[in-house]
This record gives structure tokens, sequence and C-alpha cells, in this order.
DNA sequence: ATCGATCCAGTTTATGGATA
DNA sequence: TATCCATAAACTGGATCGAT
């Protein structure tokens, strides 16, 4: 069949883990492009458009907030039309293979006054009946703004603490109005159908503890679900009726948000603060590490009653650090298209304030509490100069919504640079894409290693059970599990063998270094497009895999696992017959084809390729020749992970076969 | 061995109040 | 009014305990 160049050309993409950090367009996609400007590139999609910086062939500044606004998952499949000159009308098309749907007002251009009494509106029904109490209780916020609750009335909105800490705190206020600090009791939480007990505990706070949970798993809460208590009953059990406040419409952006793949992958958050540094170095938890070395360029602020009532704004720390607006004072220009203002820029005890002129800015735009506003740096000279954007209309980036949102972001930012996690703990990640962890007496007597949620989450294996495997330098391996404990994910089985084999003994620094998400996924798919050609030889995806993460065929057998296509084609592994299809060939739209390099997933379905090399570190105490001795010095410590993206595989015992293959690599 | 639960130290933000 | 200071509050991650 005789090709024709289409009128208007179209690539698509799957969203994969690491899907934040940016999106390539492909090679082959290039050829439509000559001519234009490659510096930027314009998504369209509902009437809205994003601009994005294109580095290269990665979309990079500006995705992220074109992906948190559609709120994509992995899984989705987006569809790019090229209009010409460089801009696109993107689809977006979920799991279910149905194009995605977006309530209507996530496609209304900023309409402050339409979209006001809305929500004005649907607070107004949650107002009749719920009393808020607490001040700057971040869980009960919505509830706070504006709305007067009973004192036995609180809404909570799920913070990722809640899921994973197995505790809720209870405001202060809250429970100073209900008696409930410093007790410790039993209290019953009960909706129409049955009850959970819980436990009261206090430690200065107020605390739900045991049987938070289990209560969270039976009413399948997730972060930024809102729930109301209202307690029924305060007696020697307070009673704490539960409502379900998700059905509410004003109640849901934040489900949105939370469906966010990365979250559910790094799955963690801190929400807390009004201001988030929602660095373009963090976009997402899953590749928090990758991205690194970007650039802190803006932080997005909700506008709380202290930057209305005072006359200066915090500005984020780690913002302010990375952009050394630390220990400044200067003026600075803030601007959006129509026009500029001048703000006064100082620094107290450490923190950083937008000054003079913040009140002016507030009354002129009209910000009111929960508005949400953005400033990007674009000049840090002797005036930095920020663009301001009013966020406001942006329904993803709707107060609750993106407050936890950007706090994920924010967690990133705290992840990798707080040094609380440069100082050696008992596991820490680093600035590199590995983790370094210091063996602990507990590490060894309980037999685990927690692993460091940066790396977890930058890796995608929050709240999975995998097999990971590690090997040494002498190419032996071992087989080990990585699983959660309490609210910490680490190396459970397995890590007493490699403890004993190497020798591992407390205080020695491990180093285990891997590559970028992204990196792996790129080889992946170059594989995967190899896989649909038929006798492609082993020697071929070595050339591919080998440079850039040292593959060796051996380790190709160790990703025999990774299957190419629909029917079942083998990646390289005869080992691995029991493999089912992992990943399905991307066919082209227009004359189905493999477009590139581009793959869907099926059954959302992906294996990581993990490949840990590095040098481990000496630390201080010349543990190096410890290591050395017992045969870990000096290695290229290599794992292969290998996780279920997506509960249901398990349904699938074949894929789950597929995932074992622990070959010694000795 | 594993999982759940809790404690606690540390970080960052929000805010009340003092001062220039 | 603008800025600074101090600290309460909120939240997180690490460590460890206890039950099974």
């Amino acid at each position: 069949m005789k090709k024709v160049p289409p009128k208007k050309s179209h690539f698509f993409k799957p969203i994969l883990p690491g899907f934040k950090n940016g999106l390539k367009i492909p090679v082959g996609f290039l050829k439509y492009l000559k001519g234009h400007d490659n510096v930027h590139a314009i998504l369209r999609r509902g009437g809205k458009k994003w601009v994005m910086k294109v580095n290269g062939r990665r979309m990079e500044d500006g995705w992220t907030e074109f992906a948190e606004e559609h709120d994509l998952q992995l899984g989705d499949m987006l569809v790019f039309r090229h209009e010409g000159n460089m801009e696109f009308n993107v689809s977006i098309f979920g799991s279910s293979c149905c194009e995605r749907e977006y309530a209507a007002y996530m496609q209304e251009d900023e309409d402050e006054e339409e979209e006001t009494p809305k929500k004005f509106d649907l607070e107004e029904k949650v107002k009749a009946n719920i009393r808020t109490s607490g001040k700057a209780f971040p869980n009960a916020e919505a509830a706070n703004k504006g709305m007067h609750l009973s004192p036995s009335h609180l809404i909570c909105t799920i913070k990722p603490y809640c899921l994973t800490k197995y505790f809720l705190r209870i405001p202060r206020q809250f429970a100073l109005d209900n008696r409930l600090n410093n007790r410790k009791c039993t209290i019953i939480m009960r909706d129409e159908l049955r009850s959970w007990t819980c436990s009261l505990h206090t430690n200065g706070n107020t605390y739900i503890g045991r049987g938070w949970h289990e209560f969270c798993t039976d009413k399948c809460l997730k972060e930024g679900d809102r729930v109301m208590f209202e307690i029924v009953s305060n007696g020697e059990t307070p009673i704490f009726k539960f409502h379900d406040l998700r059905g509410n419409p004003s109640h849901h952006p934040e489900v949105k948000k939370n469906n966010f793949d990365a979250k559910r992958i790094s799955d963690e958050e801190k929400p807390k603060a009004n201001i988030k540094a929602s660095d373009k170095a963090f976009p997402n938890v899953e590749a928090a590490e990758k991205d690194k070395h970007l650039t802190h360029s803006h932080f997005i602020c909700t506008i709380r009653p202290y930057c209305l009532s005072k006359h200066f704004v915090a500005v984020p720390r780690q913002f302010a650090l990375k952009n050394r607006l630390n220990n400044r004072k200067c003026m600075i220009i803030i601007r959006n298209e129509r026009r500029s203002w001048t703000f006064s820029l100082y620094t107290s005890s450490n923190n950083t304030y937008f000054g003079r002129g913040w009140r002016e800015f507030c009354i002129e735009k009209c910000l009111k509490e929960g508005d949400r506003v953005m400033f990007e740096i674009i000049s840090n000279g002797e005036t930095p100069v920020f663009v301001f954007q009013d966020l406001r209309g942006s329904p993803s980036l709707h107060p609750e919504v993106k407050k936890n949102y950007l706090d994920a972001k924010r967690i990133k930012t705290m992840d990798a640079t707080s040094p609380k996690v440069q100082v050696p703990a008992s596991t820490s990640a680093d600035a590199n894409p590995h983790f370094i962890s210091t063996i602990k007496p507990y590490t060894i007597k309980h037999h685990v290693l927690y692993l460091p949620l940066a790396f977890v989450k930058s890796n995608g294996l929050m709240n999975r059970h995998c097999e990971m495997i590690l090997v040494n330098e002498k190419r032996r391996s071992w087989s080990v599990q990585l699983g959660q404990m309490g609210h910490h994910f680490g190396i459970k089985r397995g890590w007493r063998e490699f403890v004993r084999a190497n020798g591992v003994q407390v205080y020695i620094l491990v180093r285990m270094p891997r590559i970028t998400p992204s990196e792996a996924i790129d080889k992946i798919q170059k594989l995967l497009v190899m896989g649909k050609e038929t006798g492609t030889e082993a020697s071929e995806y070595n050339k591919i895999l080998s440079p850039l993460t040292g593959f060796s065929k051996r380790r190709l057998r160790l990703a025999g696992t990774v299957v190419v296509n629909g029917e079942g084609q083998k990646l390289v592994s005869q080992k691995t017959q029991a493999a089912a299809p992992l990943v399905a060939p991307v066919v082209d739209q227009q004359n189905g084809r493999n477009d590139n390099g581009n793959f869907s997933q099926s059954d959302n379905y992906l294996t990581h390729l993990v490949e840990l090399d590095s040098r481990l570190p000496k630390n201080d105490s010349g543990m190096n020749k410890v290591l050395s001795e017992c045969g870990v010095s000096s290695s290229n410590v290599s794992t292969m992970v290998q996780p279920q993206l997506n509960a249901h595989v398990d349904e699938n015992p074949q894929k789950s076969m597929a995932n074992k293959d622990p070959v010694a690599l000795a």
C-alpha cells in the first residue's frame, strides 16, 4: 500500500511510569516538525492551551502541569495531532480504551464569576449541617473555610499519612471541644451498616490509632477523599458516625488528583503547607530523583488567612534555597501578560517572604482564602522577575486538589534535599539515582532493609510486593522480596540470606544505584520494537542495553520475562515459556504498525528493568575493606525489579509466574 | 518471620505578637 | 505599615516494640 503523508500527522504515547518528568516526541515524528521552532510546543485540549518547553525531543516545562490537570494515569494513551507550528491537539484515552471524560468545569476557561457560585452552593449544602472546628488544620481545612460546623463534626481530607501511618490525627480544637484530648480509650466508628473499633490515643496530639487502617481499607479510602465524622456519643466509648462525603461533588476534586498513578506509585505526600515548591525538579513522585537536576522554577501558593491579614506571604524554603532567594533583601517584579507588580523580598528567621506590595496585589487580584496562584521565576538577577499565573480557573488546581498534590511534590523536594534524607539513617536516598543504606543493628536483627521512600517512590515500588534480585560483583544473585512493613517498605524475605552470604555488618554502607525509570522504559521500548521484528538476535538487544546499563547476555536472560507482543513472543529468554504477554505493541494509528518505540501496556502491566551499577563508597571507618572481603565491595549490585503495576495482574497466575525468573547469574 | 502499631525527633509552615 | 521573631501546629520518616 502506498504511503501518503497525512495532512495532519499524529503520534501517540502511552502513559508510563515517570511520565510526569516529561514526554518524548517519537523520533519518527520529528520529520513532521522540520522547519518548526522546536524549542516550544503548545498542547491544546478542551479549549485550553499549555505551553511546553521542548528539550531535545522531550516536552518538559509545562508538561507536568498538563499531566496534573488531566489527571493522567498509567495506562492512559495520548494521541497528539499536529496542527502545525508545533501546536498539538491532544486526545486522552483511558485504560478502558475510551476517551477520558472530564467534568465540564475542567474545560471551562477561567471564569471565577461562574465557578465561584457553584462551589459555594455545594459547600452550602455541607454548611447546613456541619460546623467546623480547628484552625490551621489542613485535614479539616475545607470545612474551615467559611463554614461553621458544630463542634461535634469533623471533616477530614484523607492525607497520605492517613493511609500509610495507620492513624488519623484529630485536630486539636476538635479534640478539645469534645474532650478527646488526654484520653486513651476505645472509640467506635460506624456507618449505617457496620462499625469499627479503633483506639484513641494522645501524645500531645490526639489520634485515632488501632483500627484506623482497617477502617480505611474497608471504606476504600484514598488520598484526597473527604469524610466527615460526627460524635454521636461521647461517653466512655465515644461513637463516631461516619459520613462519606465522597459522593458530594464539592468534595470531589481531590479524588481526581489522587487517582494520579504517580501518587499511587510513590504515594507519599506531605500535606500541609500552604505553599509547595512545585518545582519542576520533582514533578512527580516516581521520578523525583531523576528530576533533581532540573530547576526549581516555580511554586504554587494557596492563599491562607495570614496571606490576607498579614502583608506578606512565605516563599517555600526549598524554592528560596534553590533560587538563592534566601538571605536576600531586594525588590522583585511579578508580572502577567497584562501588567506587573513590585514586591519586596526579605528573609527572616530562615524564612523568605514576599513583603511590601503583596497586600495590594491580593486586593487587586481579589485573592481569597484558598485561591491558588503560581509564581514562576524567569529571571534571577539583581531584581528577580516572576511570572504570575492565576490558577483559580484551573480545575485540577482547585485549592484542595492542588494542595495535596503539591504537597506530594513538596515531599519530593524534601526527600531529595532535606538533610534528613542525606544524613545517614537506616536508609537514605541521595542525590544520585541510587540509595545508600547504612546497616543498623535492627537491619540485621530484624532481617529487614527499609528502602528510602524517595527511592521506592521514584521507582514506582510503593505498595508493590514483588521480587527483586540483588547481584554482587561475582555475579551471584539473591532473590529477595519487596514488601510493606507497617508504613515502611523494603526488603524482607531473602534479606537475611543476602546478609549472611555477603557478610553484611552493622554500619557498612551499601550503595545501590539504579537507572532512572525513563531510561529503563526507553530500553524496553526499543526492545519491544525489536521484538516485533522476527529473527532479532540477542546480540542486538545487547547493543541497546549494554552501552547504557552494562547489561550482559546473562542479565538479558533475567530480563527475559519482558514479553513483547500480544502473541506472547518472548523478548530474549528461552526459559520463560510460561511468560504471558506483558506488553503489547503499539499500533500505529494509520498503518497499524508499531510506532517508533511507543507501546501500550497490555493489562496495565509493565516490567521494569532496573540496573544498579556503582562503586561502593568508602565510609569514614574504612568499611570498604570489609566489604571487599565479603565480596560486595566495588560490586555491581544489580537489581531487576519486576513489579506488578496493577493488582489485577495477580488474577492472572500466568503473568505472575512471568515475573519469577530468579536466574542465578553466577 | 512478619505485620501492625506506636513513639519520637526533626522539618516546615502558619500565625500571633513585637518592633522599627 | 512593614518587617522580624518566636513558637505552636502539622506532618513526616526512622526506629522499635509487641503480637501473632
